[in-house]
DNA sequence: CGCGAAATTCAACTAGCGTTGAATTTATGG
DNA sequence: CCATAAATTCAACGCTAGTTGAATTTCGCG
């Protein structure tokens, strides 16, 4: 059962496979359920190199969290194009990101947020400052209620992707893309143009 | 430090504090961060009775978590009405269970779905058996889609209540629920009547 | 009043966690 | 080719959690 003690024979991917190991377990399990010995183990190392490579449990999760979207690209995209159809390239560009491999991130990012105050905390700062005043500055909104506007798009894409991604109900859960955002797209387009007095 | 042994003197009303206790701290902090031991002393209690009166922590979550109002009651005052304004109503009762103390129970759910395999199975069960089924069948909605209409408010109520009773993104965490319907109640509205292909 | 049942606390057990330090093996630069 | 650095494993520590069993006190019924 024992391995070998010292140092491997060959090129070491250790940390980047203790890396993939942990993205893994923390976007399937969170972050509580997920104990640095399973990561170890789905690695195929020690315990103890987890500490050598990352320090303390806590700094390999924010290692592991990396916004899955630079923000100012998503946030051209949409841009471009005008206001008007806005909605359904937000919820296009949504989806796409979400569906592919880099999703998992978003998701681990999610479930600790439900269980963590400085995630949660995170989260709020990074819409609040990222999010919302660079949407709002160039949709040229009412800053008046550009706010609001953007917490009630905000609701319906965290909806979204709790639906979608993490309780996984059906049919949602395997729609194509394009339904989607023909579904979802018009209401958001409401929350960032309509009247919602 | 240490209180007395044996019996407490007068009427024991034990078992209710150990359920508001939790109740509490589960909402608060989810299910992993809240432990036995703190439920205890929250109630001013031994750990001990928590696994007199409930068994494991897992029991005890459970007797937690019974939904705190009869969804055939919430159903039929929103059914009442017709179709055509049940959008409406729907975020208005939504809102109102949400805001008042036995929304708590709400909350420590969904916190402990991201978590916890079970209880997202919990969930889904849930919404295609109680929810879905009734609902579709008396508002004679199309049973073609029914199943994706009912979906798609699910994503509009959960993303609501995760951005305005967990992280809490202001203003739509502070805002009065009347302008919360008004802002919400159209959207909800469209998928349960309005065109979504 | 007496006795069994219920309620309560205490102390301890076990299991699992994150973490650490020492020991051991391999790689590498001068 | 040797010395130092890096990589890796092992064993253990300290902590905290959930859980259990025995001891002790009170209640309530006959």
């Amino acid at each position: 059962m024992n391995l070998k003690k010292g140092r491997r024979r060959g090129s070491p991917d250790t940390r980047e496979s203790i890396l993939d190991a942990a993205r893994r377990l923390f976007s399937e399990k969170g972050f509580d359920a997920t104990t640095v010995r399973a990561i170890a183990a789905e690695a195929k190392v020690d315990p103890a190199m987890i500490h050598h490579y990352y320090g303390t449990k806590d700094q390999l999760f924010a290692e592991t969290i990396q916004f899955p979207i630079d923000p100012n690209v998503l946030i051209s995209q949409i841009i471009a194009g005008g206001p008007d159809t806005a909605g359904e390239r937000l919820v296009g560009a949504f989806i796409r990101v979400w569906d592919s491999p880099v999703g998992a991130a978003g998701v681990a990012l999610i479930r600790s947020a439900m269980s963590h105050e400085w995630t949660t905390r995170l989260l709020r700062e990074f819409f609040t400052t990222q999010i919302l005043r660079r949407v709002s500055a160039e949709l040229q909104l009412d800053p008046k209620d550009a706010q609001l506007r953007v917490n009630l798009v905000a609701t319906q894409m965290a909806g979204l992707a709790v639906m979608r991604y993490i309780i996984k109900i059906e049919p949602l859960a395997s729609l194509p893309p394009e339904q989607v955002v023909a579904a979802i797209g018009p209401n958001v387009q409401r929350y960032i143009t309509g009247d919602i007095a």
